[in-house]
DNA sequence: TGATGTGAAGCGGTTCACAGCC
DNA sequence: GGCTGTGAACCGCTTCACATCA
């Protein structure tokens, strides 16, 4: 076990891997080993190791790891051992159908509160969650606890947005703006590009395919970072 | 100007660059400094240098860039020179809110048709656009010309319809459901998992916080990989 | 024997620093 | 003089390979 500081891509794995291992476990295994994992959902064994390896010692030489056990420590590590609340700043179209596919999904996450500086929408609800004026921001958000920020107002004014944010003491963001932000580096932000996305995949259409019909390689294989 | 392989990284750069031309463009501004659009921007102005480099030599030295120029050459670059059609499949809540979210931003794609399995919603419409039968994929595809595939199944369906997706000859595709997916590699796949983002933040409320309060740096900066 | 945990090697991307050119 | 384009240094993550231990 190690003290370094973890990187980003590790703590994705880890929620990966509990995914992974919930699976496992509906299918009734009590142990299983980083290769067998490996096999399965398209994952490299020596990095399942290393990356559980920041945090203890888990597993058991020439067995592997107890499904159960692993499960609980890597709840436990990522913070999924509780209930968090989490606003939506922006009740746009984005907004509701981010509002809506994270109400739906069972995870430890409940949306709590919608903000938005539209007049017409304020005090309505979405999915029987109210929209709350952004003026109201900080307020609301420390009487309902509110520990996780999602951004989806448009780009010209996600900068303004995340400095409220940062202003209320919530240390924990996830933008969906099209946009480079600043943060004091006392928060994690997360950005999600879906335009980005979109448009990086457009560059690889533009492409001139390997056109000599030698398809050199009809293999099916992981890359290295699908996300 | 090089001909190596250009990392997807480098290609979420340029759309990023290409947005912030636009702004630049909107302001009345001529030529551009890659200092200056780093400093703008909160980006580097080497990476700029060296991203704009792989593609030729597009700058003037003593000077920078024209704006417009680098626009068009950046456009052309991604592809974003045509229009392309894509189709999104699994009609539920993500699915349509993915409709709606790309029906109205302003960008080089379409959607050209939804995809269900569901015989309740296939024929039905969503913003005008047709939910088809997922039996009659590969035919719609190809009729429509669709380029783009967009995956929001739940989990256990996704590898399926990705082999679906993959026998129709696309070779775009951007994933949601949350969950590691083999490709062959002449596949361009992105994973966007909105449940591991979330997780990924958890883990970083779980740690404790350096409490000493001796807030060290209450320096603004950009992470290295927001996204 | 068999699978973990880990030092070391490998690899790719970022940043530096400066030569080259307008 | 000023800014681009780029080799080289740097850095961090991934993968290998093996010592270690149940």
């Amino acid at each position: 076990m190690k003290v370094e500081k973890i990187s980003e891509l590790t703590t994705n794995r880890l929620s990966v891997y509990l995914r992974c291992l919930n699976e496992i476990a509906a299918e009734g295994a009590r142990t299983v080993s980083s290769e067998l994992l490996a096999r399965k959902f398209h994952l490299n064994s020596a990095q399942i190791r290393k990356d559980l390896a920041y945090f203890g010692e888990f597993g058991v030489r020439g067995v592997g790891y107890t499904v159960e056990d692993l499960r609980d420590h890597l709840k436990k590590i990522l913070g999924l051992d509780k209930q968090h609340q989490l606003c939506i700043i922006g009740a746009g179209r984005l907004g509701t159908a981010l509002t809506d596919y994270y109400r739906f999904s069972q995870t430890n996450f409940a949306v709590g509160a919608l903000f938005d500086a539209d007049p017409e929408k304020i005090g309505t609800k979405v999915g029987g969650i109210e929209i709350f004026d952004i003026k109201d921001f900080a307020e609301i958000v420390k009487k309902d606890k509110i520990e996780v920020a999602v951004i989806a107002v448009p780009a010209e004014r996600a900068q303004a947005v995340l400095e409220l944010i940062t202003a209320s003491g919530i240390k924990a963001v996830m933008n969906f703006a099209p946009v480079p932000l600043r943060v004091s580096d006392d928060i994690k932000l997360k950005t999600v590009d879906l335009t980005t996305s979109l448009e990086s995949l457009s560059y690889f259409l533009a492409q001139p395919k390997n056109g000599n019909g030698k398809s050199v390689k009809p293999n099916v294989k992981v890359h290295r970072n699908q996300m």
